[in-house]
DNA sequence: TGTTAGTTTTTGAGTAGTCAAATTAGATCC
DNA sequence: GGATCTAATTTGACTACTCAAAAACTAACA
């Protein structure tokens, strides 16, 4: 059995190799990811490496093995249904549910959580849009694009946010960026680093900053 | 912020204080209790007490202090809960909900813990019939006698179940004896050590032994 | 009183995870 | 080709928890 550390670097591998052009995920974008010093990153990768979860490239980085992949989508599914428990039925707000799910992820059975996937009804997505990974470790996440490639003048419909982070959440939140919310993007520049949208039904508009706008991910139907 | 081992060694200092006559938890019972040699136990008792949870008396054994209460009832109160979540509303069989709880116990938030008593709407016991402590650390429990110091004859009310071995728990399942069931005490005898009870409403009869029998609380209406 | 059995404590060692600080390897730039 | 900057690795040390085995204490019994 993976202790939670464990647990909580081949989740992060997953996650930081996910968003990432090169496949390996090199220490020091590891080692901040996990809040760790990157000494400590080189040591786990080693012992990761040792139990067979990860390969990896010294002075490179590393890349999830077969294993380590279904250890991280075994984690993502536990994060993401806890999220939408934490959301629906115990009435946490949604920008509210990260930290809670953080800690109760290492702490669930494969019982709990096939339980708790029946109670909700097998969602699709938790509440900030990730796609949760069926039980077989399966997992689709709808065709998107994000906010700042985008041309303007065209609707798109807010379908993912890729922050966790609770200050980011609260303000897409007051800008009624959310998952389901419709929007006509008025403006988009590269130079000035903004990106302006118009919420189609309010008619109210929200400015965001490039580099978080590309966070924000959007289907154009 | 107390670790979970900590949390785990108040919380059975806690339950063992409880069933014991005399006040201090000696060392063999609280390691047996724990599952670790009696050199850990001892180890660990002086570290809680150089952090103000327990009184420790050398070679005799530990005491909670009020600060040490504070904090199993607030384990208590953890474990309870989530052992009636696990139970009401996920659908786990209630001689099974024991072993996921004593993990969650340690991974929750007191803000996740008062969302699910509202969810749950107060419950005032879990599937076992164990009192279920406010959030402000007050308990209180029913006035029940073990079955083993009743007299035969006399109608008895299943109110509790002391043991958590799932064994003991689906062996007490088959016979019905569990909270809320009604029964005649038929026999009781401390020589035989066995106690014969019958179930009110099948006319099933149950042959227990004497100690198991002082492990089923029972009130006598 | 002396012996013995049971309990408790001490000691030394091991595992998992971490950091600080020194060192090494690569890349880049003149 | 060097000088320099950054990322990566190594080393030594520390915390929290654990065990095995030896030593010490207590209590009870002969
Ligand atoms: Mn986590
Ligand atoms: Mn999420
Ligand atoms: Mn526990
Ligand atoms: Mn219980």
């Amino acid at each position: 059995m993976p202790t939670s550390t464990v647990e909580q670097y081949i989740k992060i591998i997953y996650t930081q190799q996910e968003h990432l052009e090169k496949g390996v995920v090199p220490m020091k974008r590891l080692s901040e990811a996990m809040g760790v010093t990157p000494g400590t990153a080189t040591t786990m990768v080693k012992h990761l490496s040792d139990v067979q979860l990860v390969t990896y490239h010294p002075r490179q980085g590393v890349l999830l093995t077969a294993k380590g992949e279904d250890l991280a989508l075994r984690m993502l599914r536990r994060h993401r249904l806890i999220e939408a428990f934490l959301e629906q039925v115990l009435g946490y707000d949604w920008s509210e549910v990260h930290a809670d799910a953080e800690r109760l992820e290492h702490a669930v059975s494969d019982k709990f959580i096939d339980k708790l996937d029946r109670y909700l009804g097998y969602p699709e997505v938790d509440p900030h849009g990730d796609p949760i990974p069926s039980s077989s470790g399966s997992i689709e996440s709808a065709v998107t694009v994000p906010l700042n490639t985008c041309t303007p003048g065209r609707r798109v419909r807010i379908v993912r946010l890729l922050d966790d982070d609770p200050d980011f959440l609260v303000c897409m939140k007051d800008y009624m960026i959310f998952p389901g919310e419709d929007f006509i993007l008025q403006e988009s520049s590269a130079v000035a680093g903004t990106v302006t949208v118009e919420h189609l039904r309010t008619r109210g508009s929200a400015t965001v900053g490039y580099g978080l706008a590309g966070r924000i991910l959007v289907a154009e139907p």
